[in-house]
DNA sequence: TCAAAAGTGTTTATCTTACACCCATGG
DNA sequence: CCATGGGTGTAAGATAAACACTTTTGA
């Protein structure tokens, strides 16, 4: 066999955000300020990714994306799962955008997809060049990019069940109600109230902070906030 | 920046064996066969992998590893993690061997480590060649393999607490006591055997087959077989 | 005073844990 | 007949699930 042995690496990123109401993805829009003959047709919506440079570390290079896209930093970060099938280049829109957005000539590039979570409302720096697409609802996107988000949903949906990873989507202030709306989003299911209550109260390092909602037309609830600090000394002990 | 950013991908493969007492992983000692002067010191020991071949899917990659080894095929393998560290060909030891064993110039790796289950009993082909580490008792080894490995059974750990994976590590008929004893030794802790037995019975995919131990010094133990059809039914039902 | 969401307890069923003895076999 | 590991049940405590009304606020 003549061995070339050299695919480009890549890494994308599944970015969830929770704006109160849905789970939605971060998906970039390739076709925004071009003239329409310039535009790729008709999957014009990728997630957001680079290129690893030499001699940078692949997780590195997923939190770089992250930083100049979004402006954070210290943001959750998973590594999800490789995308290496020879073929992810198929789609002939796909590879004649990625030729001229990179400027070198590329036969194969294997992905490393990660998954972020970030608070939605912090995020601001990229507004206009982004879309958050509800994760009900992921049409079809550029290369194998949307079996990439499943791939993602899949993975947040399992973690949520042993990891507090919903307090990296919700606000550093947020009421029960968030919280309990968020899981139900998340797992697809309903909770009883008074149940979910309960449960959560066994939880350290979940605590009321001295501040309730404000101007809502009923009882006002209370505010709390995620003790990331109790949360890992309770953990520590707990291997112990 | 002047980009190359094309480096190499590997495939390297944890493959875990249980031989009734201990969990073993499959290392290939690169020093067998070679005369003193050639031999890699100190750190022999390496994992089985490859390079990723031109248009071969990454996951193809790992399973040709696995067949080339063991001779087998239909083995449980997942992803584990990418290791992308630019500096993980840092030993020079491993650099020299690495250039020698491909006949290329390699500057860069990124590699893609898989963790596999095997039958021990039946993976005998690749006798001789390698070596059954005892998972008790991992030392240093080539490249970042020690930390590939650790990373192995840390996923084996958590992941046998949700999906019936030991049943890829037992022979096709086993007693209840190998049972108890491999999840003893992944999950590092000791159970209570009758309400083993108990928790167990529960598992409809757990058929008891019309045979039992022969030429043991005490009551012969009952064997049992996984019924692999009935488990993904009962799932398939189970998320419906 | 009304509408709207917050917050609160009890009962029942299920699951988990702790614990001790008889059974079948080979030597 | 003895040594060895196989196999069995019960009671107490913890956890999970079902279910309805009062409270506080703004309009």
């Amino acid at each position: 066999m003549a061995v070339k042995l050299n695919p480009h690496v890549s890494v994308d990123c599944v970015i969830f955000g929770f704006d109160g109401q849905s789970l939605k993805v971060l998906l970039i829009d390739r076709n925004l300020g071009l003239t329409p003959e310039k535009q790729t047709a008709p999957n014009s919506l990728k997630l957001p990714g680079s290129m690893v440079y030499d001699d940078e570390d692949v997780d590195t290079a997923a939190v770089r994306v992250l930083k100049e896209l979004t402006g954070l930093e210290n943001i959750y970060l998973q590594q999800l799962k490789v995308f290496g099938s020879p073929d992810r280049l198929s789609k002939k829109d796909d590879l004649d955008w990625l030729q001229k957005a990179t400027r070198m000539t590329i036969n194969r590039v294997v992905t490393v997809a990660y998954y972020a979570l970030i608070k939605l409302h912090k995020a601001m720096p990229c507004e206009g060049k982004v879309i958050w697409q509800d994760t009900q609802n992921i049409p079809e996107l550029a290369f194998d990019h949307r079996d990439i988000v499943i791939e993602g949903l899949t993975a947040l949906r399992k973690e949520v069940q042993y990891e507090p990873l919903v307090f990296e989507l919700l606000p550093k202030k947020f009421t029960i109600r968030q919280l309990q709306t968020l899981y139900e989003i998340i797992e697809g299911r309903k909770f009883d109230n008074r149940n979910f209550r309960k449960s959560i109260s066994r939880w350290q390092y979940l605590q009321p902070i001295d501040e309730k909602e404000k101007n809502v037309a009923h009882k006002p609830a209370q505010f709390y906030r995620f003790d990331k600090r109790a949360y890992q000394r309770l953990k520590k002990e707990f291997f112990e």
